[in-house]
RNA sequence: UCCUCCUUAGCUCAGUUGGUUAGAGCGGUUGACUGUUAAUCAAUAGGUCCUUGGUUCGAGUCCAAGAGGAGGAGCCA
């Protein structure tokens, strides 16, 4: 079917040349105008109707929601909110929408009641914006990194080993409940299962990208992974998408380098692409914070705030730092931390708030962790006390990258796996890593959907994947 | 998993110290309208007050349990 898409229309100088559009009606005002959308742009095309020239009955099935085809000539508008529109001459209709049923009616819709309309919300502004740039940023990722000759790796989503250390995980298995073999002692015989072991879906695909690093020097996976953590935040998904880089000959330094100038790429390639998009989306929060208190309103506005994140260095501090400046902050001395600050405790939400929105007002690059509250796989510094950890820190959302320089020496991986517990027997592979050519190395994963909720500025990160899975939610 | 709050018309919400026939705006429907911008105007329909149990002469309102949702915490990305 031949059609031109309204994003090029609307760009498109009106000398009353013929077009076809088609698309999915907004709005049907005064008897004459039909304000379309096909999804190319967040901008409508007004399709203007002499009413003496249709069928009544075609005209009294344009409702909001109803898909049409409409051929005219593409002229300048005699109105004063659009540039060009098109004077309807052939009006076709495809999907009616009953009105009386269809829930997308003009007007505002809560964010939690479009939640539930998910296979519709798509349709309305603020969510075609979301999910315009969600794939502005996926692309982005990925010029990224073939532009600067990392190979994209594709990580299994079924694992075999449970030691990653990342998080509840979900089983994967072909017995159906109640019907598994089971063994003498009475757990499940696993042996006789699909993959021959027990088996689950990936948590991380960073111990197979560090396989692939060690080979092919620069690689980036990106895929979905999953958690079974019975997480209810504004910022955990069950099914979520991550991109994790892992490079060979890369110390923590380069990896803090590379997290800065690569999140600040991702930033700039919506700015620069998407700015329609944003406008609204900016707007909606203006909307929203009109009748919130000053205190409660964000300092800056969604676009203020994307330049400011790519015009500035991130700060860049040491765990042991970051404690000496929360003990000396003025909410710890006056007791007003609920958790308590001390080298050796992970900082929490309201540490790592404090630091990026009040102390700093940007993000913030934490390196150097305690060993303790950090994973085997990092890799142990002089002080024997700390590894090369970092956390990327986002005001509104926290943590958005973690990472860290890998322990490429087998003895120290050894000990670490020792002390924390963790079989070699899973991991027999990535030991391997270490004991032929291994070399320094180091990566991070960014969550995805952090970012886009980032960038997009929305509140709730199931706002910004089209179908969310969350604990006791996998509608559609 | 823990804490707090919420659940009344399609949507967003009001509903007084427990009291007789549960309201508004938007949206819908019908009609009018050939330059509207969330069009406007007139008329009109629409309710298992989340569920179950309890207290009471009487429950949308009070109590208990359950379900669902939201926000925060933990865990993390």
């Amino acid at each position: 079917m031949k059609r031109t898409e309204i994003k090029s229309l609307l760009s498109t100088a009106p000398e009353e040349q013929t077009v076809t559009v088609m698309g999915w009606v907004r709005n049907f005002r005064s008897n004459r105008f039909i304000i379309l959308n096909d999804g190319s742009t967040i901008n409508d095309l007004q399709v203007v109707v002499d009413f003496e020239n249709f069928d009544e009955n075609l005209l009294h099935q344009i409702k909001t929601g109803s898909s049409i085809k409409a051929t005219g000539k593409l002229v300048a508008s005699q109105g004063s909110g659009q540039a060009v529109e098109l004077i309807c001459e052939e009006l076709h209709l495809f999907g009616a929408a009953d009105a009386s049923e269809y829930k997308l009616q003009p007007k505002q819709h809560s964010l939690e009641f479009l939640r539930e309309q998910a296979h519709f919300r798509m349709r309305t502004k603020t969510f075609g914006a979301v999910f315009r740039i969600r794939h502005a940023i996926a692309y982005a990722i990925h010029k990224y990194y073939n532009d600067r000759g990392y190979y994209y790796l594709h990580a299994p989503i079924i694992t075999g080993s449970d030691a990653e250390g990342a998080g509840e995980m979900f089983h994967v298995t072909t017995f159906e409940p109640n019907e598994a073999p089971l063994n003498e002692d009475g757990s499940i015989n696993y042996k006789e299962d699909f993959f021959g072991k027990a088996t689950n879906l990936t948590v991380s695909g960073q111990l197979q990208a560090e396989a692939g690093a060690l080979a092919l020097g620069k690689v980036y996976t990106f895929g979905p992974t999953f958690r079974a953590e019975n997480s209810n935040t504004t910022r955990h998904l069950a099914e979520f998408w991550m991109i994790e880089p892992e490079v060979a000959f890369f110390d923590i330094t380069d990896n803090m380098d590379l997290a800065e100038d690569f999140v600040k790429y991702l930033i700039n390639y919506v700015l620069d692409n998407y700015p329609d998009d944003l406008a609204v989306l900016d707007q909606r929060i203006q909307q929203l914070e009109k009748n919130m208190k000053t205190e409660d309103r964000r300092p800056m506005g969604l676009i203020e705030t994307l330049r400011f994140v790519v015009d500035n260095e991130f700060e860049r501090i040491t765990y042991t730092e970051a404690i000496n400046i929360l003990r000396n902050s003025k909410p710890y001395k006056k007791g007003k931390f609920q958790y308590d600050v001390e080298w050796g405790k992970d900082l929490q939400s309201e540490h790592e708030r404090y630091l990026v929105e009040k102390k700093f007002s940007k993000p913030v690059i934490v390196v150097d962790y305690p060993k303790d509250i950090k994973a085997f796989y990092m890799r142990l510094n002089e002080d024997g006390k700390t590894v090369a950890a970092m956390d990327v820190l986002f005001p509104g959302i926290g943590e958005v990258i973690g990472g860290s320089q890998r322990e490429e020496r087998l003895e120290n991986l050894l000990a670490r796996m020792e002390e924390m517990d963790i079989p070699e027997e899973e991991l027999w592979w990535y030991l391997e890593l270490r004991k032929f050519g291994s070399v320094p190395h180091a990566g991070f994963g960014l969550g995805f959907e952090r970012m886009v909720l980032f960038i997009t500025g929305m509140g709730n990160i199931r706002d910004v994947i089209p179908f969310p899975r969350t604990p006791k939610s996998a509608e559609f």
